[in-house]
This record gives structure tokens, C-alpha cells and sequence, in this order.
DNA sequence: AATGAATGAGAGTTCATTCAT
DNA sequence: GATGAATGAACTCTCATTCAT
């Protein structure tokens, strides 16, 4: 019974993930304004009447997008949680699975787009940068608090110290992808990349030098 | 005589740089697809045609307006260069002048614009990169070096040391700016995001701090 | 149900005619390159979106035009076709049925924007080639074969001989009326042109001169 | 002194010769509707102001383009005269002239042209009429009526006979020439048409028939 | 719920023509 | 006379959106 009841809901709910994908991936091949309807009908084998059942116009479509692709990125974020007791691996570690998806084909053609349309609708790169930077900061600062509560690091300010490590991660490469100045890095160029950035940031929040405390 | 003879020449360059700061407004405010060419040819008060005698077409009229926006960045990166003899305050300063011209609501929206049109056209992105951020960590990357040699710090790695430097500088409201999260930051909130930038990189590529010297 | 099942289709397939009525008329009086697809879509009384739904665009109008007019040229070429036992009365018949054909106002306002675009674009030309001026010739050059085997006519190449007749029927009229030289012609005008053609075709072609005839 | 006085005229008149030359081709090129005054202006190498100052618009340019081909075409028709003193000889030689000229691109091309604009302006077709096809055939008439008065033909009506000679000659590939159905044909292809063209009109025009005059 | 025809506003672009220099 | 900048109307074509079926 509950089944079949949910039969008609479940079809329309697939119906629309289906059109966001259609429309996600229009919308990253020409941006939001060049995105026209009759594309993504086409594209989605349906009519264009069929959009409009699902979605008001354009914008709400684009806004639906952004929606859920703020939800997976919200869930991407999880890349600033780390495991391992030893701080030196675990931002290594979460240095490098954080760039591989920020640096990734797919997230920077959205952020492209999202950061573009953030002009015009602060509410659109508001709920991006919740989901995301913001999210992402807030995660790794937790887990900077607790590596320092536990002496392992010197962070008198976690939420700034976490967007230092992530800003020593990225900034490089994030500026470069941005204006599509290279290609989707290799794992061994993150790598080095990450390796620096730890190594500067421990420099920086490390516990007291071996230097300094053998001279103690 | 030189006046009369360069007339026609100078009256015709006015008028394309009028016309391209009239394009660069609407591009600014509406991006590029959404930009007609009749809106900044009523806001030129000329007609369409007049645009068209200056500039081939839509995407030639944005390719200039691109080129002379990265040739004034270019200029601008000359905030890279630093003057001061001791190196904290010298890259305070830098800092503090380096973020307040990439964090203006003038940089930030042709940033949006010029990456968004990354996509489509790597030619501009490249432009821009190399302009602006490219530019602009390799001058940062000479003073570190002379600061290295002169024994002021200690960068293994110039180049990388300037990209670590500003991504320290500007990753937390770079972000933000780029998603319209906050707007234009005060002075004051530079200061905070340089002193803290600039005490996170001193610490890591300072000299050897002087407690651990004189210890030994 | 067929009805109800075809209504849609048929539907669509006679607004398709309608838009080609109104087209054709548009290119006959302006001519391919004067017609405007505004002026098309007033006379019909839509809007120029809708034409496009129906065309891909002018061009592609213009062909799907073309072509209706050459399938309507090609059963007008039955005209080729003689019935009457009698060759000289056949000639005579054929030959006014087609020339009241070819030389009126239709027929040569379409030839005249046919044949102007036959310049860009050989393959309109070959079309209408192949559906009026070579299935012509053809048919009548069955006829005269025929006719040839019946020991009505002596004719060693029976093609070459149809061309011929037609060209001496419609040469003078032919050229003046494409020139728009003079009106559509009176059947009285077509007449004297027809039977001077015939007597010069039977002259040459017809059976042995009565006169050698008699000379037996 | 008169030259003198004659200099800016000449050169006036010079000029205007270049333009009407490159007019010309860019009218057989695109047509009249399409070609476009910036074009012509181009390829002149001039301006379009120029332009403007030798014609007062492109109507006027097109008409004085349509003057001066049918002036050239008037002297072209001389082809219609014939020196041989044998009637056969004397055919075939004009009819070979004849078809090279009017078979030719270049005269085509004007002949598309100049026909499709007929439609709108009937002076341009009468010009066209009067200069070309009505004077060549008067010309041939005129031969065919002393080679009547020689006994060497009989011809009672001597310009219907030329029409119907120019019909016999050219319609098979005037027609496919028109649709742009095939090239320019070669010397050997028109001999062909023209030898048969002359056998029937002979044929039907000739002296009394050998076979008639043996049999006397 | 799905369709797809219809719409009309507006896009980029071209053009013949004018006119001050 | 030659220039070329300016114009504005008109062009082809696209688009988001609506609505009857």
C-alpha cells in the first residue's frame, strides 16, 4: 500500500533529480544565461512543456541546481575530517583528498558558474559559501582545536588557522584552475603541493621547535 | 600641426576607450552572455552601428575589454613590490595594498566575469592569469628572494613562498568576496587578515628565532 | 479513430503547406535574398517564431519551397505527353499546353528566382532541371520515338529532336518573357508561335517531302 | 589646352569605370539584393562615401552597372553577322560564335542576374531584351533575308527564322547552363549542337530539297 | 502529467545612406 | 572629390514562457 501510494511521488521525485542532471550539466557547459530550456529539454528526450510542470521558469531550475549541488558539497566536506592521530599524516592526508575535489573538473566549472550568478543573487553564493568554504573551514578548525587541546599543535585561533592551511593548499593551483590556466592537476602534483603547504603550516602551528626545546 | 595631423587618430581612440568603459560597466554588471550590445550602446548614447565600427562583434568587444583590464592589472601588481628594508613591515604593507586592490568590488567583479568566460575561452583566462596572480607571485617572489639573500629569511623556494604568502593573505575573503558573502572589507578587516598572514609566514620563513640563537 | 490519430499530423502538415503558400508568394514577388522572414510570417498572420519551428531557417524555407515547386513541375511536364494519332496535330496540341504552361506568370517568376539561385547553390538548379526542362525533353522524345517507329517521323536522335522542337517553340517568347519584355502571352500568340514551330519541325523531320513523295 | 580641360573629366570617368568593374563583379557574385555597398566599397579600395559621390545609390549603381553590360552586349551581337557566302558555312560559324559568347560564365552570369531583377524593374529587362537577344536576331534576320533575295534560302518571315535558328542552337544547353546544370561548355560540345542545329534548319530552310530537284 | 505549437520580445548583426571634415 | 564615422531601420534567428490538447 505505502508503496504504491509512494509509486506516483517516488516517479515524480526521479523524474526531477533526472532534469537537474540535464540541467546541471547545460548549465556548466554554457554557463546560466547561455543555458537555454530548449537544450536541456532536448537533451532530456522531453518536451519543454514538461520543464515547466516541474520547475517555474529558468531561474528556479538554476536555483534547484544550486541546491543540491551546495547538499554535495556540504557532503564533501567531510574531506576535513581526519582520522589519523598523527597531525603531520592527517593534513597531509586531508590536504590532499581536499584538493582533489576542489581542483576537480567538476567542482570548478560549478563554482565557475555559481560565483558568476553570485553577482546578480547574493542568495545563490551565499548558501555556496555556507556549504562549502565555510563548512569546510569550520570542520578542519575543529579538528585543529582538538590536535591542540591535545598539545600537538600551537593554534590560538583554529578558524583562522584553518583557512591559512587551506589557503597554503590551494591558492596556487585554485587560481591557475579558475582561469582554466591548467588542467585538472595529477595526484603527484597535489602532492607536492600539500606537502609544502604541511610543512609551512607546521613550521607556523607546530609545536615548539625541536631547536628550541633541546636548547630548554 | 602634430595636434591637427593626430586629430582624427586621437578622436578615434577616445571613442573606443569610451565605448569600452561603457562595455565594461554592463559586462561588469551583467556578465558577458547577458550583456547586449544594445544596452551599452544606448548607455553610450550611440546606436548599434557606431559600436559595430569600433568593434567586430560582441566577443571582439569583450576580448578588448579583457585585454585592457589585464594590462591595468598588470600595472597594478606593482603592489608586489616592496620597499622597506625590514621585511615585516614591508610585507605588511605589501599585504595590506595587495588585498585592498583585489578585494575592491572593481577587481572582484571583473574576476567573476573574466573566470566565468574562462571556461569557454581559455585564451582569456590565460590572459588574465598571467597578468594578475602570475604577475603579481613572481614580483612577490624577487623581494623574497633578495630578503633570502640579505639573510632576512629563509625561502628555500621563492616562488612557492609568494604564492604561500598570499594564499595565507587572501583565502579567507577571497572566498567570501568571490561568493558576494560580505561586502568590500574595511581597512581594518585587512590589517587582521594581513598582521595574521604576515605572523603565520615570518614564523615559518623567518630568520631563526632569536630565543633559539641566543639558547644555543 | 484514424482521424482523431492523423489530426495532430495533419494538422501540422497543412500549416507546413499554408507557410509554403505564403512563402512561395514572398520569394516570387521579392525574390530569395529581398524576402523577408518578417514579411512572411505577417502574411501569414504568426509570428516568425512559429516559422521557425516549421523551418530551420531561411535557407532551409526557401529549399523545402524549391522542391514542392519542382514535384508540382514535374506532373506539369505531362504536358510531354500526346495522345493524337495524327503527329502534326499532336505537335500542335502539345506544344500550346506546354508553352501556356512554361510562359505564364507563375511558371516564370518561379523559373527567375530558381534560376538566380542556381548561382550560390547547384544543386537548387539541378533540381529544377531535372523536374522540368530534362523530364520534358524526355517525354516527348518517347513521343517522337514512337512516332519515328510508326514511319511518322524521321528522327536518328530522338532527344536531340525534342530539344529542338521545344526550342523552336519557345525560344523567342521564352526570352522576352524572361526578360519580362511582354506580358503573359495571348492563347492566339501561342498559337502562331506553336504552328510555326511545328511546320518548321515537320519540315525537317516529318516523312519524306510530299513532293519527293510524289516524285515516286 | 583641351586636355588639359579634359584631365578631371577623363579622370572621372576613369574612376567610374573602376567602380562599375568592381560593382560588376560583386553583383555576379552575390546578386543584386545581396550585394552590398560596403563590399563594392572594399574591394574598390576606396570609401563607401565615394561611392556615393559617383552614384547616387545602389539602384542607380545597379542601373548604370545594366547599361554599360547592355552596351557591351549590343556590340557582342555582332556575332549575328556572317561574311561567308555559303549559307551552311556561314551558320555554323555564327552559331559557334554565338553560343561561346552567350554560353560563357560571364555572360551567364550577368543574364541570372539582370533576369532576376527583371521582376521588380522591367526597364532593366527591356534593356537587357532590346540589346541582346531582339538585336541579335534582327541582325541574323537580316542575313537570312539576303540569302533569301541570293535564292541560297527560303525564308518568308526572316526574323521568325532567326528566332527559330537561335532556338534550335542553344536551347538544349541554354537551359542547362541557366540552372547552373552544367559548366561552360567545351568548343567540341557546342559544334556538336550547333552542326545539328544547322542540319535542321536547312533542312526545313534550305534550297528546294535535292531529293525534289533530282527527281525534277 | 506530458506534449509541442505558438508567441513576441529581444538578441547580434548588417546595411544603405548621410554628412562633417 | 574623398573620407570614414555615425545612424537607425531592418534582418535572421533564439528564447523563455504559455496553453490547448
Amino acid at each position: 500500500m505505502l508503496d504504491i501510494a509512494n509509486k506516483p511521488k517516488l516517479d515524480r521525485d526521479t523524474r526531477r533529480e533526472a532534469i537537474l542532471d540535464v540541467a546541471r550539466d547545460v548549465f556548466l557547459e554554457e554557463g546560466y544565461a547561455s543555458a537555454s530550456m530548449s537544450t536541456i529539454a532536448a537533451r532530456l528526450g522531453g518536451s519543454k512543456g514538461t520543464l515547466y510542470n516541474y520547475f517555474k521558469n529558468k531561474e528556479e531550475l538554476f536555483a534547484a541546481y544550486v541546491v543540491r549541488h551546495c547538499a554535495w558539497q556540504s557532503e564533501a566536506m567531510f574531506a576535513m575530517l581526519a582520522e589519523d592521530e598523527d597531525v603531520h599524516r592527517a593534513l597531509t592526508e586531508l590536504g590532499r583528498t581536499y584538493l582533489s575535489i576542489v581542483l576537480s573538473d567538476f567542482s570548478l566549472r560549478n563554482f565557475r558558474v555559481i560565483v558568476a550568478e553570485a553577482q546578480r543573487s547574493p542568495a545563490i553564493g551565499r548558501a555556496f559559501y555556507e556549504s562549502g568554504p565555510q563548512r569546510g573551514s569550520r570542520l578542519l578548525a575543529d579538528f585543529l582545536e582538538q590536535a591542540a587541546a591535545k598539545g600537538q599543535l600551537r593554534v590560538p585561533d583554529p578558524l583562522r588557522a584553518a583557512h591559512q592551511f587551506i589557503g597554503l593548499c590551494q591558492n596556487r593551483l585554485m587560481k591557475a584552475r579558475l582561469c582554466n590556466f591548467m588542467p585538472e592537476p595529477t595526484p603527484e602534483e597535489i602532492d607536492v603541493e600539500v606537502i609544502a603547504a604541511v610543512e609551512t603550516f607546521l613550521a607556523a602551528f607546530g609545536p615548539r621547535p625541536a631547536a628550541a626545546t633541546s636548547a630548554a
